[in-house]
DNA sequence: GCAAACTTTCAGTAATTACTGAAAATATAA
DNA sequence: TTATATTTTCAGTAATTACTGAAAGTTTGC
């Protein structure tokens, strides 16, 4: 193994401890950490080969990162297999991400505050009135951060950046 | 059960839930919307009756809880047992959140890339170029998503809110 | 000091999540 | 078609994470 192929592989490992951290799929992160350091497109077996899992752990999580959008796959003519390739513009990336994390995370989240809120009558106890007043003010702040996220997944690519560098 | 504690009941099971795709532990998602929607501090033995948990399980998710600054104790004369109280503020709140954020996730994840950047000799192969390139330019980005975060961990309450809002 | 009230720890177990590998399904080319 | 290459699925299992409950530890008041 080259010295260099020892800094990958220590990248590709650490990055998917990294993922394990923010809540996602090791294995995921690390398919993700080789896809996106890699110059070609890859194959399900350079996958398998390079992070010693099975086929079908590489293709759940090669699956998975495509319907994020972080991923897609492209093919050479005269050849059957699937290729993957990273989105490598780290922009975009976030870009993507947030507008997946908002759909996944956000959206249910402010469904539920407005559920809670819903049912609110005359409020009566004590309890009561601190249970609205606390979901009153989760749904406004979740709904301020739903409507950035939106904004920044639809932003024009290094659109906003500067802006957002600009306000401190 | 009232009508109200079945709705409270129903948005702390489902902010678990929620939690828990948030990558957050369950549990400690639950007592944190228990304790942010009651109006008094609340003993172990509190929790543990409302969600019908073990004191080994509650007393684990309240120090977790208070180690990330969410949540404080009390006590009140003449009563040896301690309470606990979460910060109501959602602003805070996510101040607080993103300072640990950062310190627990972007931190190390900084970390990795600047260690494995130092590696870096005369790149040769296309390999090579691509992975330093990639590195680089995930270094670039992280480092601006941290000293964001630190400032608005830092930031004063409400201070930062209404400029951000300005931005779109 | 001792006892009572309360908190923390942790070994054992339960629940959940991730992975394998082979079979089934699908796609392509001849 | 039919054979071959490739992808997907999924039952079984492994690994990880979460939880319980009782014992050990700590704090407080007498």
């Amino acid at each position: 193994m080259t010295e260099f192929e020892k800094v990958r592989n220590e990248f590709i490992s650490q990055w998917g401890v990294l993922g394990n951290s923010w809540g996602i799929n090791r294995t995921m992160a690390q398919i993700h950490a080789y896809l996106m350091t890699s110059p070609h497109p890859l194959s399900t077996q350079n996958i398998m080969d390079e992070l010693e899992i099975s086929r079908g752990n590489a293709n759940t999580n090669l699956r998975e990162l495509v319907s994020w959008g972080l991923v897609r796959t492209t093919t050479y003519k005269g050849d059957r297999k699937e290729y993957f390739i990273a989105e490598k513009d780290v922009w975009k990336m976030f870009c993507t991400i947030s507008s997946e994390r908002r759909r996944r995370e956000i959206t249910p989240a402010l469904d539920l505050l407005r559920r809670s809120k819903e049912t609110k009558t005359k409020a009566k106890t004590e309890e009561e009135i601190a249970f609205y007043e606390q979901i009153q003010k989760l749904e406004a702040f979740v709904s301020v951060a739903d409507s950035i996220m939106e904004k920044v997944s639809k932003s024009e690519h290094n659109r906003l950046m500067p802006k957002v560098l600009k306000l401190w």
